[in-house]
RNA sequence: GUGUCCGUAGCUCAGUUGGAUAGAGCAACGGCCUUCUAAGCCGUGGGUCGGGGGUUCGAAUCCCUUCGGGCACACCA
């Protein structure tokens, strides 16, 4: 199905023909100025110059030839060239009865579908999740979520840091509270056990640990770069236990990425591709790609066009060892064999966009992607305080994101036992559903590259552009439709009707916005785009409500096209806030 | 220093890729519940779009310049 706008600009487009000018002029765009019309075209003022002919003449010329129009209702040519338009209640009511009758509301690609791979976990094995990991997470899901819903295939990888020096810090960890497992035995053969010999809470008190000890003590420190050596070169032993830290870490990531309703596809991480690493590098070296600079070995990312220093990428480091650049450069040769993706794109903390440069042209240049691949990277703001500055704990320590959301949890049941009647067990399950919008929403409604600031208060409010109004918008819906069906009315035969008010047909309009909303988000991985569109229907839906009674309307034919609507709102709220990764209770 | 992103109401943020009188929310103030969830709705006040210059019929948006801030700049990830 054509997009409203579309399907506007092409009826202008005929009118500009048929008044001697170029279709090209007639693009329809919604209002700016609602109070004096619903859309407006100013291709008369562009096409001017063009034609040296006075603007408002030839909106007039063009008002002239809109005079019976299937679509608008009413075109004004108004100084110093405007074209004001209202569209036909009946041309609204037919376009809403397509959104209706197809699928995903007629929303169509037009592009031949695309295999994406999303990177956007970045969990270090080991560590906890802390704030940071919110955002690449939940801008990561629903960039997973919008690409399935307009047709791409997507996969989504948690992309595990599981290769680097924490895992020597780890191993070494381990082994100095117990000297004698098997694993540290390196003439050992037989099978490791089955049982890690640690659990989730024990592996959170060795890394930091670990982690602070090797900074006092360069013994330890040795140890555990050597640790991260034997590790990462294939010693058994420690590989074996690796694969333990990992699979602990796994368990307990997943509980709480599902939280919130983050479900990874795959959870490959550094390690997956460490078997990768010589292969690649022996390529690069053969094809005259990698040299040694300064000990290391690096390929060369210099542009001639570039307006700054880019330096070498980094391919291993001048004592051999592999990093982050390593890894990431072999998961793009694993990927592009694995799976031959149309595009992979990555989601981390802005501050990467340097190295992002440097990886990707080193991946184009030593061809590990073919010339078409896409490779896209979207750089994330910080989430800071009330100050301004990153988000901490009262104490100044690192905010985990596990107390983060039990935080929000809470306050949300404290919330909705204060202002409504219901059972404990149903207001802590309510209240962990909205408790998630709120965050995911809150997080979601900026911009992705922007910092934002973390408001607890804020977002958990159910008043304003948050999560928790959206939600009551739906469950206020839900509630009247569910009324309607008990009083013997059939929800799913009302048939919608054409707007005679001003606030119905303004929720009808806002409805018809869908399509383009939708398009816009996935071109521009733009969620935030998705949270103004919901949060202007729900308002849209909210005067509705409140200009007219839907239960008591007499005129049952009327009422019917009331549920129509109201049921055709829903579903796009439904599917809005499903594609930005949560859902709403049907009571709250 | 070089590069890069940002600067919009007291606060938090939008601004449809150059359009009309720059919009929301919060906070403040004032109204609206014997009828569908008032966790809602309606209204009032609040702005040199950091400053200056330019491009043109028209600029928060594009260009230049300046001030202020964040961030990055090869052996961390």
């Amino acid at each position: 199905m054509k997009k409203l706008l579309d399907l506007l600009t092409e009826e202008m487009g005929k009118a500009f023909e048929a008044a001697g000018y170029d279709k090209a002029l007639g693009k329809v765009g919604v209002s700016n100025r609602p109070d004096l019309c619903e859309f407006q075209c100013n291709g008369a003022m562009a096409g001017a110059k063009q034609y040296h002919k006075a603007p408002m003449m030839i909106a007039g010329e063009v008002a002239e030839k809109l005079a019976g129009s299937r679509a608008f209702a009413e075109a004004a040519a108004v100084a110093p060239g405007f074209l004001n338009l209202k569209v036909r209640e009946s041309f609204v009511k037919e376009y809403l009865e397509g959104m209706r009758r197809e699928p995903k509301f007629g929303y169509e690609s037009g592009k031949a579908p695309k295999k994406i791979i999303i990177d956007y976990g970045g969990a270090n094995v080991a560590k906890p999740l802390h704030v940071g990991h919110l955002r690449s997470a939940v801008i990561g899901e629903s960039l997973k979520r919008i690409n399935r819903y307009i047709g791409n295939e997507v996969i989504g990888d948690a992309h595990l840091g599981d290769w680097g020096l924490q895992m020597g810090l780890v191993i070494s960890g381990v082994q100095e509270r117990q000297p004698d497992l098997v694993y540290f035995d390196e003439t050992y053969t037989g099978e490791y056990p089955k049982e890690a010999p640690f659990t989730i809470s024990d592996l959170e008190e060795i890394y930091p640990a670990a982690s602070a000890k090797q900074k006092e003590d360069p013994q330890f420190h040795a140890k555990a770069m050597e640790a991260t050596y034997k590790f990462q070169s294939g010693v058994r032993g420690y590989r074996a236990l690796g694969e333990k830290i990992r699979e602990v870490s796994v368990e307990d990531l997943r509980k709480n990425y599902q939280s919130l309703n983050v479900e990874f596809d795959l959870w490959n991480g550094e390690s997956s591709v460490g078997d990768l690493i010589p292969e690649m590098v022996d390529y690069m070296k053969e094809k005259g790609y990698a040299y040694i600079s300064e000990g290391a070995l690096v390929v060369d990312v210099k542009e001639d066009t570039d307006t700054k220093e880019v330096p070498p990428c980094m391919i291993l480091k001048s004592d051999g060892a592999s990093l982050y650049n390593t890894t990431d450069l072999a998961t793009i040769l694993d990927r592009m064999r694995q799976y031959q993706p149309d595009q992979i794109i990555y989601l981390t903390d802005k501050r990467q966009d340097l190295y992002f440069v440097q990886v990707f042209r080193c991946a184009r240049k030593t061809k590990l992607v073919t010339p078409e691949t896409e490779l896209t990277w979207i750089g994330f703001g910080t989430v800071n305080g009330k100050d301004g500055k990153p988000f901490k704990t009262r104490s100044g320590g690192v905010m985990r994101l596990e107390t983060l959301i039990s935080d929000t949890k809470a306050e949300m049941y404290r919330k909705i036992l204060e202002g409504r009647e219901m059972s404990e067990e149903e207001a802590r399950k309510v209240a962990d559903q909205v408790a998630v919008a709120a965050l995911i929403y809150g997080d979601l409604s900026n911009q992705a590259s922007k910092d934002y600031i973390f408001d607890l208060d804020r977002f958990t409010s159910f008043e304003g552009d948050t999560g928790p109004y959206i939600l009551y918008t739906i469950v206020r819906i839900k509630s009247i439709l569910s009324k309607y069906a008990e009083q013997g009315g059939a929800v799913e035969k009302a048939a919608l009707r054409e707007p005679d008010s001003a606030a119905e047909k303004a929720l009808a309009l806002q409805l018809t916005a869908f399509q383009a909303v939708m398009e816009s988000a996935a071109e521009e991985n733009a969620p935030h785009k998705i949270c103004a569109f919901v949060y202007d229907l729900a308002n849209s839906f909210n005067h509705f409500y409140h200009e007219v009674k839907i239960l008591t309307e007499e005129d049952e034919k009327k009422k019917a096209g009331f549920i129509a609507l109201l049921t055709l709102t829903k579903d796009v709220l439904t599917d809005c806030i499903g594609v930005l990764g949560f859902e709403a209770p049907d009571r709250m």
